[in-house]
DNA sequence: TCTGGGGTCCTAGGACCC
DNA sequence: TCTGGGGTCCTAGGACCC
């Protein structure tokens, strides 16, 4: 049978070893990087108990001597992308889930490099000699086992599954090292006297359909027997852009309010537009004291990623969230769903070009330099050929795009 | 308990269509 | 006109993850 084959790869404190590794004189100490609250703490900084997230004038009370460093987020994309793409290099089938880990399926390339542990031995090697940090891999026969198996791996090791060990493994440890089980979830639990993953397992799959709800309740019984049918899927995109701003002790002027708004529009309609894509449906969140969560949302006909049509959008939501309200707003968060990408625009630019493929993408290329926006470009273009634009993942051949252009004339 | 900012997924009701 | 059932979409809320 042979060893399990999917590979859970997790960087240790990744930004907090990033912030080491630029300089070297914080290797060895306990690092905090964050402002108000610690994103990310290195293991020197754990074993005094920070843990993230903490507000870092309490991380600083259990440790004095902590450095406190403010992030460097373009070297953690960068960093990361690296890293991603040594993780490519062993297998293809790769699913990044954040900005620090990955799933990867090496069913199909052992034949090629090696049983999966020595797979996940070249790639921590590589990792740590070529982009200089500590990452820890975890093997087992799901996403679910191999994710644990990563977290008990840390700091900077190897944890192999293999089959037939699954339950004995899993059984003993605490619910609360399940994927899937937070805090709400781990209270609701205990209050049934389950603490461990081997009591979940032992009781009925619907037990606790009445305070979990039918679908939690089975899906988290049929893990702790490690049932876990969710392969690993590549080539998955975002499903959403947001942005969020917290505001202190809170706003309740509405023209204050409409600053923070625009300011969130301009930021999402930026990287959308950076990533070619629109999306359709807006959802604003509004915190009030309490703290009380609040949200708004609204579905537009056809998909956007202009700053203008977004902050006119989330302006409408914003004024309905607060309509009646006397209580301060303490965050104000809005994101785009439902997105698609913006490839049909490179057909509605592609007019006379007969290769649509090289013109389209230099247009799309121009575009984004420009950093015009989907609805700019509507405009110019007119709207006849924007029926292109509700089939946007569809891919339009050259002689649909030659009709649908004469057409729009 | 709150402190941040980026996400995913699930549920449930209502509208609407066939 | 009423009766029924199934499916999809939209909206709002909540839990969870890093």
């Amino acid at each position: 049978m042979g060893e399990p084959t999917i590979l859970h790869a997790d960087l240790d404190a990744f930004y907090a070893s990033v912030e080491q590794m630029l300089d070297p004189s914080l290797k060895g100490r306990p690092v905090l990087v964050g402002g108000g609250i610690v994103l990310a703490a290195s293991y020197e900084a754990r074993a005094h108990g920070i843990r993230s997230p903490m507000p870092t004038r309490d991380a600083l009370r259990l440790c004095s001597d902590a450095v406190v460093v403010h992030g460097h987020f373009d070297r953690y994309l960068d960093l990361s992308s690296q890293v991603m793409a040594v993780l490519e290099d062993a297998s293809p089938v790769i699913e990044q889930i954040s900005i620090d880990e990955a799933f990867l399926d090496v069913r199909g390339s052992t034949h090629l490099l090696g049983t999966p542990s020595a797979i996940a031995r070249g790639i921590r090697a590589r990792v740590a000699d070529e982009v200089g940090l500590p990452i820890s891999i975890g093997i087992a026969s799901t996403k679910f086992l191999a994710k644990i198996a990563s977290a008990r791996a840390k700091p900077s090791g190897l944890v192999v599954v293999q089959h037939g060990t699954e339950l004995d493994f899993l059984h003993p440890l605490p619910v609360e090292a399940m994927w899937g089980v937070g805090r709400v979830t781990a209270a609701r639990l205990h209050r049934f006297g389950i603490m461990t993953i081997g009591d979940l397992a032992a009781v009925p799959p619907g037990a606790f359909s009445g305070s979990l709800g039918p679908g939690a309740s089975g899906a988290l019984h049929a893990l702790s027997w490690n049932r876990d049918p969710r392969v690993v899927r590549g080539g998955r995109r975002a499903g959403s852009i947001g942005s969020q701003q917290a505001l202190g002790r809170g706003l309740t002027d509405p023209d204050e309010l409409a600053v923070v708004v625009l300011g969130l529009a301009d930021r999402i309609g930026r990287r959308a537009r950076k990533k070619g894509r629109s999306g359709s449906t807006l959802t604003l969140r509004a915190r009030f004291p309490g703290p009380r969560l609040l949200s708004r949302s609204h579905t537009l006909s056809s998909p956007t990623s202009s700053t203008a049509a977004l902050a006119e959008l989330g302006g409408a939501l914003l004024r309905r969230a607060i309509e009646g309200e006397s209580e301060p707003v303490t965050l104000v968060g809005m994101s785009l769903s439902s997105l698609s990408t913006d490839d049909y625009l490179q057909l509605e630019l592609g007019i006379d070009a007969g290769d649509v493929l090289r013109a389209g993408s230099t247009l799309d290329l121009k575009r984004r330099a420009l950093d015009v926006s989907v609805d700019e470009i509507r405009e110019r273009f007119g709207r006849d050929l924007l029926k292109l634009g509700s089939a946007p993942e569809r891919g339009v051949t050259p002689e649909e795009f030659r009709r649908l252009a004469e057409h729009s004339d």
